[in-house]
RNA sequence: GGCUGCGUAGCAAAGCGGUUAUGCAGUGGCCUGCAAAGCCAUCUAGAGCGGUUCGACUCCGCUCGCAGCCUCCA
C-alpha cells in the first residue's frame, strides 16, 4: 500500500487515485531563461521516480510538466542579450531536454507551455473576474483579490493576518490588498504581449500553472508536486484561482521535494550558488548525479559536494562491480528483495532504503554470482532510473585507449606466468599511474577499471 | 514578528518504543606471488534538559543550534 506524505494534511496519506487505476500528475517545471542547474535535476529526477513507481505499481499515469515560457525574467534576459524572448527559451527548451535525457529522466506525457495557452489563461482570469475573485487595479492589471478565497493559505499554513506585506517587496498601490497578485500585466512598449479584453498583456506568474494543470488533468486531479520553494506563494495561488475559477476542489495531494544545498545554504539562482547540470557532467557521469540525488530522501536537504558525488561514485561502482560478468536472465525475480523494495518505496518513496536492499542484494550476488539476483538487481533498479548500462561500460567508460590497455595486461599476464612478479608489478603500477586498476581472477585473467 | 522543517556515529543517509539499516572510510582476518575486487568479523551514534513508559534515538514539553517560506526562486 503506497503511502505519500501531503503537504496539505502534513502527514503520509495511503494513496487513493480519485479513478481506479489510474494517477494525473502535474508537476511545475522550469522557468526557461537559463541553464537547468542542480536543484532543477532534483525536481526532474525526483518526480520521473514517482512516476516511474507508480507505473511499476500498475497505474495509468499522465504526467504533466509544464515549460514556463513567459515572464520578467525571461523579457529581462531576451533583452539584455538582444534576442527576441522566444529564441532565448527555445534554446533553454532544448538544453533542458538535453539535461534531461542525459539524467535518465523519461520525458512528461504533456509539456504544455505558457505561450501556447494563452486562450484558456485568458478564460480562466474571466471566469474569475465574473466570479468575484479578480478585478481591474488602477494600473490596469488584473489582479487576484486574496481575501475573497477563504481557504486562502491552506497549503503553506499561512494566515492572511500573519502575512508581512512588503517583507521583501514593495506593495504595488495599484492592488487593494498587498496579497493580492497579478493575473494579466499591461505590457509596455515592446514587450511581448497577447490581446485580450482588459488590453495587450501577458499572463502574471500563477496563472500559467492553473490553466494548464486543470486543462491537461481536469479541474480536479490526484498529485501535483514541485519544489518547496513553490509551496508559498506559487502553489497557494494555484489553488486559490483554480478552485476560485471551477468551484472545485484542485489538488488532492500536494508533494514538495527539498533543496539542494551548498554549505549548508539553499542553492539557488539569485544567491548565484548554483552548479548547471552540464558543469557538473563535465566531472561526473549522469548516472552518478541521479544516484546523488536518490541518495537522500526526496523531502529532504540535499547537500551538494565534491565529496557526495564522490561517495556517489563509489556507491554505484560497488553495484555495477556485483553486476560485472553475470548473466541477465529476464525471468525469475527474487521475491524477498522485490518486497522490501516496495515496501521501501510505498513509504513516501523512501530512495535510500531502497537503494539498501540494492546494496543488500549486491552482496548475495557477490557470494553466489546467482543470475537470479543480478536480474532482480537491474531490475528494481530500473524503477530508480539505475543500473541500465552495461557494467563493463560503466567501469571502464567508453575510450580509445582499451587496446592499449588490453595490449599491457597481456605483457603482464605474461609476465606473472614466467613468474616475473618485478615486471608484472611495473606494468600494474604503469597502469594505476592512469588511473587503471587491475583485479586479477582466480582463472589466470585479468579485469579491469576506470578508479 | 508569523509559519514550516531539521539536528543520528569520521563522512553521507534511513527505519524503528525493546532485536545488524545501508554506502564510503578505519581495524582484524580469509582470498592473492603481492595487490585489487570480493567475503567474514569489528570499532565510532542519536544537540541539551525534563516528562510519559517496565523500557525512548524513536512519543510529549522546553532550551540551544541550523535551514527554509512570508509575491525572484525547483
Amino acid at each position: 500500500m503506497l503511502k505519500i506524505y501531503n503537504t496539505l494534511t502534513r502527514s503520509k496519506e495511503t494513496f487513493t487515485p480519485r479513478v481506479a487505476g489510474k494517477v494525473g500528475l502535474y508537476v511545475c517545471g522550469m522557468t526557461v531563461y537559463d541553464y537547468c542547474h542542480v536543484g532543477h535535476a532534483r525536481v526532474m529526477v525526483v518526480f520521473d521516480t514517482v512516476t516511474r513507481y507508480l507505473r511499476y505499481l500498475d497505474y495509468e499515469v499522465t504526467y504533466v510538466r509544464n515549460i514556463t515560457d513567459i515572464d520578467d525574467k525571461i523579457i529581462h534576459r531576451a533583452n539584455e542579450n538582444g534576442e527576441d524572448f522566444y529564441a532565448l527559451t527555445e534554446r533553454f527548451i532544448d538544453a533542458m531536454h538535453e539535461d534531461e535525457h542525459a539524467l535518465f529522466v523519461l520525458p512528461p506525457d504533456h509539456e504544455p507551455r505558457a505561450t501556447s495557452s494563452i486562450a484558456e489563461i485568458i478564460a480562466m482570469i474571466e471566469k474569475l473576474i465574473e466570479r468575484g475573485f479578480a478585478y481591474i487595479g488602477k494600473n490596469g492589471d488584473v489582479f487576484y483579490a486574496v481575501e475573497k478565497f477563504k481557504d486562502y493559505g491552506k497549503l503553506s499554513g499561512k494566515n492572511l493576518d500573519d502575512l508581512q506585506a512588503g517583507e521583501r517587496v514593495d506593495i504595488d498601490l495599484a492592488k487593494r490588498n498587498p496579497m493580492d497578485f497579478v493575473l494579466w500585466k499591461m505590457a509596455k512598449a515592446y514587450e511581448p504581449s497577447w490581446q485580450s479584453t482588459w488590453g495587450n498583456g501577458r499572463p502574471g506568474w500563477h496563472i500559467e500553472c492553473s490553466a494548464m494543470a486543470t486543462c491537461c488533468l481536469g479541474n480536479h486531479f490526484d498529485i501535483h508536486g514541485g519544489g518547496m520553494d513553490l509551496q508559498f506563494p506559487h502553489h497557494e495561488n494555484e489553488i486559490a484561482q483554480s478552485e476560485g475559477a471551477t468551484g472545485e476542489k484542485f489538488v488532492n495531494l500536494w508533494m514538495h521535494n527539498g533543496f539542494v544545498r551548498i554549505n549548508e545554504e539553499k542553492m539557488s539562482k539569485s544567491l548565484g550558488n548554483f552548479f548547471t547540470v552540464r558543469e557538473v557532467l563535465k566531472e561526473y557521469r549522469p548516472e552518478v548525479i541521479r544516484y546523488f540525488i536518490l541518495s537522500s530522501h526526496y523531502r529532504s536537504p540535499l547537500n551538494y559536494s565534491d565529496e557526495s558525488l564522490k561517495d556517489a561514485v563509489s556507491g554505484l561502482t560497488r553495484l555495477y562491480t556485483a553486476l560485472r560478468d553475470v548473466e541477465i536472465i529476464q525471468s525469475d525475480i527474487e521475491v524477498e528483495y522485490k518486497q522490501r523494495f516496495e515496501q521501501a518505496m510505498n513509504d513516501d518513496f523512501n530512495t535510500p532504503v531502497a537503494l539498501s536492499v540494492l546494496f543488500d542484494l549486491a552482496r548475495e550476488l557477490n557470494k553466489t554470482k546467482s543470475p537470479a539476483l543480478a536480474t532482480t538487481l537491474k531490475y528494481l533498479a530500473s524503477f530508480l532510473g539505475l543500473l541500465q548500462e552495461n557494467a563493463d561500460n560503466f567501469l571502464q567508460g567508453e575510450t580509445d585507449d582499451n587496446a592499449a590497455i588490453e595490449t599491457q595486461i597481456q605483457a603482464r599476464i605474461d609476465a606473472k606466468l614466467a613468474k616475473n612478479w618485478a615486471l608484472a608489478d611495473q606494468i600494474r603500477d604503469e597502469l594505476k599511474a592512469q588511473n587503471i586498476i587491475l583485479e586479477d581472477s582466480p582463472d589466470g585473467t585479468t579485469r579491469w577499471r576506470r578508479e
